[in-house]
Parts: C-alpha cells; structure tokens; sequence
DNA sequence: TAGTATGTAACCATTGACTTTACATCGAAA
DNA sequence: TTTCGATGTAAAGTCAATGGTTACATACTA
C-alpha cells in the first residue's frame, strides 16, 4: 500500500510557507491554491503538523509558521506527524499464526528482526533530508523557472 | 498506511514449504490451518506468487513448491509479488499541484528522486533477506520448540 | 469416474483516503 | 464591541483496498 498523499503535501505546506512567507500570509485557502486540494484537507494536516510540535497556527488572524529551525524537520518527523503506522510498524503481520503448528509457533521469533531493519533502512533515509534542503533547492529551481 | 498483511503470510507459505513439504502435501487447506485465515486467501495469494514466478502450483492433485532455488528468493521477490503498489511508486503524490504557483510548479523536481532514494533504501535493505535464511533460521529455533 | 484440490466469481463488512458543506469558535482590527 | 477573516471540526459522502466467506466450475490422478 502507498504512504499516502497527505506526507508530500505536508512537504509542500513547507515549501510554500519557505517561499512566501515573507510576502504572503500563509492560509488554508492559499495553500489549497498551490496544492490544489480542499482548504479542509490542508486545515486537517496543518492540524497534525501543529499536534506533533513541527509548525505554529495562528487562529482567528491566521498565518502558519515553523515551530523551529528548518535545518531541524526532517522527512522522518514529517512522516511521522501525518502518516501516523498502527503500532508505528510498517508491516501488518497476520495476527493468529497456529501455536499448534511449530512454523505458527516460531514465525514470528524468526521474522520480526528482518522487518524492523527494513523499516529503519526507510526511517534512516528520510532523517537524512530536510525542510531547510527542500527549501534551499526550490530556491535555485525558481529563477530558471520565472 | 501498513504495508498488507499478505506479505507476511507469503513468507510464512514458503517457511511451511521448507518445514513441511517433505512430509506432507502443502495444500491451500494445510497452510490456512497453520496461518489461520480461509483458504480462498491463500489461493489467491499462491495464484500471486505463481503469476511471479516464484512457486508452481498442481491443479487436481494438489501442492505446491518453490520455483526455483530458495536461496534466490528474496524478500523483495515477495513483496513485488504480493503487494504491487501504484506504478512502482512507493509514495501517493498529491495530484495536481497548480502549475500558476512557483511552488507547484516546481515541487516534483525537488522531491522525486529524494523519494526514489527512500524507496531504494527500503527495497534495497528487503534484497538482503532471502526464503532460504528464513528456512534456515526457522530449522534452528523448531528443536528448542517442541 | 470418483475424489481431492485448485481457480475464481460473487458477495459482504470494514477501514482508510480524500472530498465537500456547514458551522462554531477564535482573535484582531475597525 | 461588533465585524471580519481564518481556524477547528463535525457530518456525510464517494471510492478503493483489505480481509472474509460461500459456492461452484475445473483440473488432475488414482
């Protein structure tokens, strides 16, 4: 099964709030306009995004901002705040293996290990990137792009 | 979102293979006792392992066996066989970020290959582990077991 | 040809993603 | 203090995927 959209449009909330915040007060409805989704969706994500401590919202005036330096929010805790995994495991074993079969008995011993390691091998990779990257990068791209 | 529980229980079908198919005929009966879901699931996911070529199934008679050497059946065989996502993609892009923002213009060209490399990592770290460790590692908990 | 097992169609229930409308609530500025 | 703009969230709907089950046609082989 996919991640689900909400992780990549949490990292474009990002990007935008990077590049205009500066000029523009960042709003539901103006970043539903750069995503093109409902403002209730964007209204939903900055809600987990705030929850989990990565942004600020300012009610009534609104306005968003990051609630600590980019250089620190990374993929993983984007992640993490919006695509939140049952148990935080990224496989879903089968729940009832046999005990009366002595593979249903063991299978469990011998194959979480393996599971876990994949899982930090994705986790691991998605510390390595940050807001401030993604930014810094947008920033290059949109000169040539004007 | 978790990746289906079918992956797991594909990797315990080939653990019971190893463990049991030189004493008895692994049916999809005998595997749905042993990993406790109806035997319609297993069908279905050995009809997906046969389709990728990792096992051969008897009609009529019944059984089933690997493909090929167990040792060149990796995770990852299984997981492409069982849990085919969306074009290959491991992450659900939001669809149509708006073209008249810099921002959603440009957001593709900065995240993508960031995201191809989490996949990687991911996928990369699931070549790692092959059916044949499992056997193995399985053979060696089963006596301290009974 | 009888018996056993696979292959699959046809349901069903449940869950999660994504969407949308509607409205209560908050905060600041007029 | 009223008004306005924005957030927070409830409610309802659509859609797709998972997981489950019954039923039956089909394929082998003894």
């Amino acid at each position: 099964m996919q991640i689900s959209s909400r992780f990549t449009i949490a990292i474009h909330i990002f990007a935008c709030m990077e590049a205009f915040g500066e000029d523009y007060k960042i709003t539901s409805d103006f970043l539903a306009s750069s995503i093109n989704v409902n403002p209730v969706i964007i209204r939903k994500i900055l809600s987990q995004l705030k929850n989990a401590g990565l942004i600020e919202v300012a009610r009534g005036t609104g306005g968003t901002r990051a609630a600590r330096p980019i250089d620190q929010i990374t993929f993983y805790d984007v992640y993490l705040a919006v695509d939140l995994l049952e148990e935080g495991e990224l496989f879903h074993f089968h729940e009832n293996p046999s005990p009366d079969c002595p593979v249903g008995r063991n299978i469990h011993i011998v194959l979480d290990d393996k599971l876990i390691r994949i899982q930090e091998a994705m986790e691991n990779e998605m510390k390595k990137y940050t807001i401030a990257r993604i930014a810094k990068e947008l920033k290059q791209c949109l000169p040539a792009a004007e």
